[in-house]
DNA sequence: TAGATTGTTAATCGATTAACAATC
DNA sequence: TAGATTGTTAATCGATTAACAATC
């Protein structure tokens, strides 16, 4: 692609789109071959012209009339998320978290593939968990190097978070899924995306003891 | 409090909040009785003036060239979010993410308590997780009315999400820690909160891939 | 043709940020 | 008093929603 307009689509839109890919996966083992965006907004709660504004900013037409080709749409998002090749990535920190993703099948929808963990508890190191090596953390840079896997998934104890994230990121690591509560420190070009339970959990409290509050 | 006024807090807020929590209790262990909008904004990369803003959303006030009193303000925080009691919730669905979360010790910091958990699987059931008892699926109903717990963790598969949802609701659950990918039907009145891997992770990679095309 | 649906342009809404006087 | 910081009011920014002509 020589030519790429500058495409740039917001956050929201980003974080929306596994949603839509999950719906019109969906629909494709239905045998259907064109979904619109009211059918979408629909299963989701949306409004239809929110996802016709989303999909708009991946370049995608639809008909109108009919609807968006529902492969062509599917491909088109794989794309955009880079989704459409496997994306290696090292797990570091095999503690109960850890080893939940580790055994995670869903991964595989989006084409992530966790080669190998890396865990400090030297039980750990040598065993397999859910058929992933456990290596030792002193061989955590060695094989970054090595294999080139930029990606890694942090499942480990907020005290050695900044320290192992230096670490890697001097291997070669260039994202970071990052489950700790820390808010990591990282060069330009390095990406942290942090999954922060505790917010989800904030507003889950707040919307309940409201609506609690409502109906006394 | 007989003259509450219409506290409106918006949701971006409330997921601050936790932070806001972390930061204070850590400057508090540290003997600092004072904290600025200044300090807890340069720990987490926001402007001070968001800080405020958000504080200000609690009707917390602070001290002009002075700042926060912080234990004040985490009163504050907790109560704001109804984390000043321990709130009670059951996990439904004991496989690998269940069995993490069974086990996350964190969630005391934020007054959780998971009572027991549920699962289908009867080599399961009368064991223990982490120390929470495993009941069968059957007992879910009588467990929930006879104890009054009012939130559920859905840590099952997708395909169960719904039925289990329409069973623990009906049953008295006012409130779901979502972790599933369904878009879950309830009433209204009944509370979900979803956590979406899959949103984080279409983020970290569509950013990972954009700065790996831009270092080409 | 009639009905469904798209995509564009404009309006609205809500959250973040800026400016600054008031306060400790 | 000088320096730091708050809280208010207004400006900006960005995302969602509305309206509707064009298209299948």
């Amino acid at each position: 692609m020589s030519q790429d307009k500058p495409v740039s689509v917001s956050h929201p839109t980003i974080r929306r789109l596994p949603a839509y890919l999950n719906i019109l996966r969906k629909a494709q083992d239905e045998n259907k071959t064109h979904i619109s965006s009211t059918f979408i907004a629909d299963k989701l709660g949306y409004e239809p012209i929110q996802v016709r504004k989303d999909l708009a900013g991946l370049g995608i037409t639809g008909q109108a009339g009919v609807g968006f080709d529902a492969a062509e749409l599917i491909d088109a998002i794989l794309g955009f998320l880079g989704w459409d090749n496997a994306t290696d990535a090292y797990l570091i920190g095999a503690g109960n978290l850890g080893s939940a993703l580790a055994g995670y099948k869903g991964f595989k929808d989006y084409n992530l593939n966790i080669l190998a963990c890396f865990d400090s508890d030297l039980r750990k190191v040598g065993t397999e968990i859910h058929g992933k090596k456990v290596f030792g953390m002193e061989r955590l840079a060695e094989l970054i190097e090595r294999t080139g896997v930029n990606i890694a998934i942090l499942t480990l104890p907020d005290k050695a978070a900044q320290e192992i994230t230096d670490k890697i990121v001097e291997a070669g690591i260039r994202a970071i899924w990052n489950f700790t509560t820390v808010k990591l420190d990282v060069p330009d070009g390095v990406i942290v995306e942090r999954v922060d339970l505790a917010a989800s959990l904030a507003l889950l409290s707040r919307r309940t003891a409201e609506a609690m509050k409502n109906d006394k």
